[in-house]
DNA sequence: CTGAAAGCGCTAACAC
DNA sequence: GTGTTAGCGCTTTCAG
């Protein structure tokens, strides 16, 4: 049924023993062998149809050549193509990846860890990381290479990959100030994520540069990154904050859910207000209008993430390592001059 | 570094025999324990933090409890709400996922196959499957359960889960038919696999039903599911077809696409022609002129795929075995009477 | 340069 | 009921 065809049947076949199979067929193998044998070997393995058994072999070295791949939820767009990146890499070296949701959920977490580490993965990148992440951060201390993608924990070690958010932030809050908006709104993220803490800092540190004025009315933070917290989101601060010409979002569904909100209210994007994403979704070209938002690299950062694990499984990177991705300002539809008074 | 609590730790905290730790961790063990020795020992095997090795377990039994999940590529929003529901059934009953992207590409679906079959998956789930699958047919006659999801295999025994197109397309025509469109064009998926194939077919049946007239130039056959091909060949058909009054898509990215090609030709949606999709994408809420659509269950076909192959993994399933879901006529703003001629 | 032998952690006959 | 033993397929010392 299975690969049936064992180092042992090789061996028999060749007239060698099983060890000097292994070696033959080990492109890395410390002792040389004749060329002569190891090019028979490899084409009576070819032959046989010989399929190495990585479970066999990973109980010797403790090597899978598997990675565990965690993010929030795969059908929320913004992660696969981050799965895609992280496989442009892993794939090529023949690790192959095992996905897991934790729909946010530091138990379902917990226990995904758990398993991951039960079919010993060889590193875990994770793109479902909370600032205060216990499971992560216990499972990292203890050995296993974790790297995060898109967002890092608080006060540790974890290598991560993220996006320069203040940067986009920079770009989005000059870009609405250069139209003319002097109140800005906006809709935070979570901010037990470091997303959701780094934009709302960022937020207000490129307000307070441009000596835009900010109330508390003036934010208000989603509990989830999605449309109907955005919808939410937008009628609260739209009731209690007026005099707003600008509503910045944290991402892209919180905006288009907050368009959904405004159209409630009867307030037009962008003539009596314009509105600002994050991420740069790529469904956005399609639904009108067509947002103004800040592009991160997605599939870049995939990369990133597994080069970074590969180096972190090689034992070549020591202390706690970012890289943060530039990000770009993707002007559209939603950001118009500010209207008059 | 790793879980490096075994078996042998267990037996000498325990003062047993590791064979005895095995038979008490065992939920379904044959051979019965005192009651108060397997309590015991699961005591010190959670105290000690104890996790299971899975390669060692699966190297024994040639059970691994994964299960490879292929798809043509997870950046496409049809795919991940039926790895959800793979999921939903996996999971609770401790299957991992292995997650390949195949890319429509029969080479590297090989491959990946492949390295499945090292890592030693229980069972395939493929959602990439084309019509004439030679690496997919070979691997299920060599006796690995597999199965597959949205898609069949011609003249197979592979079971398969697929949506009832013939069904979709029935309420589709009717639907057209009844608001007076009596010469539709059709946008036919890629003819390699078995959704193009079906859904061309049961076009033209449901057509022929009610009488309506088709030519060959109404039709066109896409290269790929996706919005580019949507649109070239909207154009193609609309440059050379005329007096056709409704569009039938193959699926909603086609559609999408085609919005585009007519925008571009200056026909508008629904007044000039009406256009209908196929699968109901969640976006489609979002883009305007809300595209009529038939909904396909995404998320239970992926549950229904993954309990279809826990059955052949447990040998409770012989022949061909084929499960086909009921689908649902929604109605949205992209179609409307047909105009008079 | 190749063979022999041990063992990764676990399970499953088979004894007792 | 529990211990003994063998071995899944592979890598890796250690000999020769």
């Amino acid at each position: 049924m299975k690969s049936n065809v064992t180092l042992k049947h090789i061996a028999k076949a060749a007239g060698v023993h099983v060890s000097t199979v292994s070696r033959a067929l080990d492109p890395n193998s410390k002792t040389p062998l004749t060329n002569e044998v190891t090019e028979r070997i490899k084409q009576i393995a070819a032959d046989l149809g010989y399929r190495p058994n990585r479970l066999a072999a990973g109980l010797r070295t403790r090597r899978t050549m598997s990675v565990g791949v965690m993010i929030p939820d795969v059908t929320n767009t913004l992660f696969p193509p981050l799965i895609r990146g992280i496989e442009s890499v892993l794939e090529p070296l023949g690790y192959t990846s095992i996905l897991v949701n934790s729909d946010e959920d530091l138990e379902r977490e917990r226990r995904q860890i758990e398993v991951l580490r039960e079919h010993g993965v060889d590193g875990i990148i994770s793109g479902a990381a909370h600032r205060d992440d216990p499971a992560l951060a216990t499972v990292a201390r203890q050995g296993l290479p974790v790297v995060t993608m898109n967002r890092k924990l608080d006060n540790s070690e974890v290598p991560y990959v993220i996006n320069d958010e203040d940067a986009g932030f920079k770009m989005l809050v000059n870009h609405l100030a250069s139209l003319g908006h002097s109140r800005l709104g906006y809709i935070s993220g979570p901010l037990d994520l470091s997303t959701g803490i780094a934009r709302l800092e960022a937020f207000k540190r490129n307000c307070t540069a441009l000596g835009i004025r900010l109330d508390d009315a003036d934010i208000v933070v989603a509990k989830r990154y999605d449309e109907s917290e955005g919808r939410d989101c937008a009628k609260k601060l739209l009731s209690r904050s007026l005099g707003i010409t600008a509503l910045v979002c944290a991402n892209d569904r919180l905006a288009i859910g907050a368009y959904e909100g405004l159209r409630d209210l009867g307030i037009k994007v962008p003539q009596d207000i314009s509105v600002t994403g994050f991420n740069d979704n790529p469904m956005l070209e399609l639904i009108p209008p067509k947002l103004t938002t800040v592009r991160i690299q997605q599939f870049k950062a995939g990369a990133a993430c597994a080069t970074m694990l590969l180096k972190v499984i090689a034992g070549e990177v020591a202390g706690p390592v970012g890289t943060i991705l530039p990000v770009e300002l993707v002007v559209r539809e939603s950001t118009a001059a500010a209207p008059r008074g």
